[in-house]
DNA sequence: CTCCGTTGTATGTTATAATGCACAAAAATG
DNA sequence: CATTTTTGTGCATTATAACATACAACGGAG
């Protein structure tokens, strides 16, 4: 995961070559200075967005097209890879197979609840929606108030943005899916 | 036409209005300074891509939602209710759990392949992505030729618009998670 | 070959991004 | 009601974004 100046700057050098342009030529389109252009290229300095701007309406390219980075066509992922977050009593394991990413709008978890294992979550955001499938075992969801049991080979999917708990109310341990939806405004 | 930065103040300011956030919290949230969240939202300073960045990614919202200019409470379904979509030799079976809606840019699904069961699935549109994750068994994921074996417990993040095909090597039942993204145009 | 123009980088300067701290005003609490 | 906590803004400081200028190296023209 690179920082963001460092694709912004891998995009603008990308693009300046493959249409054979220089700082000059690119700083005549964009009226930002050839020296600040060659900062950025070399990732030698953090542009405002201002800055940023100019140089996606200058050179007439989307300005996500600067911001993008390309991905990985393959990633490949092991639980023993992962750092477990941590649950509020030891039996509540969350691992976080694909996390948050600014370029997609959601993030998706797997999570074991061993017998009697109990989570309480603060709300999220204003309309983001969890989708929870039940691999193995029980889960009994609660939120606001309101409980639903859900058995292996269940699903659900519900609004976030309120308190919710998660609770494995089994004798068996729990393994689910989670994933989180986030609205894209 | 507005100023970029000012685009980014209002979205900024509108967003955390509606999450009734103060800044305090979105600074908790963004690792972005109070002082500078107030100066952003009333259009006192540019904020660099990083500040930005920061701020899309603390808050979980898309970066294009901070520089463009400005939904069912509760489903729950089990695998029984599901219409079982056809697999090819009636080793694979699809549940589509949480098929693709307008609201949303991914579907879910869960996959049993029975030993010896084999999918091959065409292509997707430019730009979609499918994550898996295994549960139980095995999958030999196979992607322009290439194969991938992914054992219980592993995931795998892949581009999804070019032939591939689902397999399973081994003598146990392979019950996987499959969410597919498409992008957001 | 020499000379000139172009290119990208280094340097120094100025303006401002980003922070920590202080504080007045508003909201919450007892 | 008085007191405490929270909230957003102002101020001073530090780091750095953005610029103008200089210049070495390279490429092209004659």
């Amino acid at each position: 995961m690179k920082e963001i100046h460092v694709v912004v700057a891998e995009n603008v050098k990308a693009y300046r070559k493959a249409n054979k342009l220089s700082l000059d030529k690119v700083s005549e389109l964009t009226g930002v200075s050839k020296t600040m252009l060659g900062q950025i290229e070399r990732g030698d300095s953090i542009p405002t967005i201002t800055t940023l701007w100019k140089i996606a309406n200058g050179l007439k390219i989307s300005f996500t097209s600067l911001i993008k980075e390309l991905t990985n066509d393959v990633t490949i992922i092991s639980k023993n890879d992962l750092l477990e977050l941590p649950g509020n009593d030891g039996k509540y394991k969350v691992y976080p197979y694909f996390p948050f990413e600014n370029d997609k709008q959601f993030e998706i978890y797997m999570v074991e609840i061993e017998p009697g294992g109990y989570l309480e979550a603060d709300p999220h955001h204003e309309g983001t929606e969890e989708y929870i499938t039940v691999f193995d075992g029980q889960l009994e969801l609660t939120i606001v108030g309101q409980t639903y049991l859900l058995e292996k080979d269940h699903s659900i999917r519900f609004k976030a943005n309120c308190k919710h708990a998660y609770y494995n109310p089994g004798n068996e341990l729990t393994r689910l899916n989670m994933t989180i939806n986030y609205p894209s405004m």
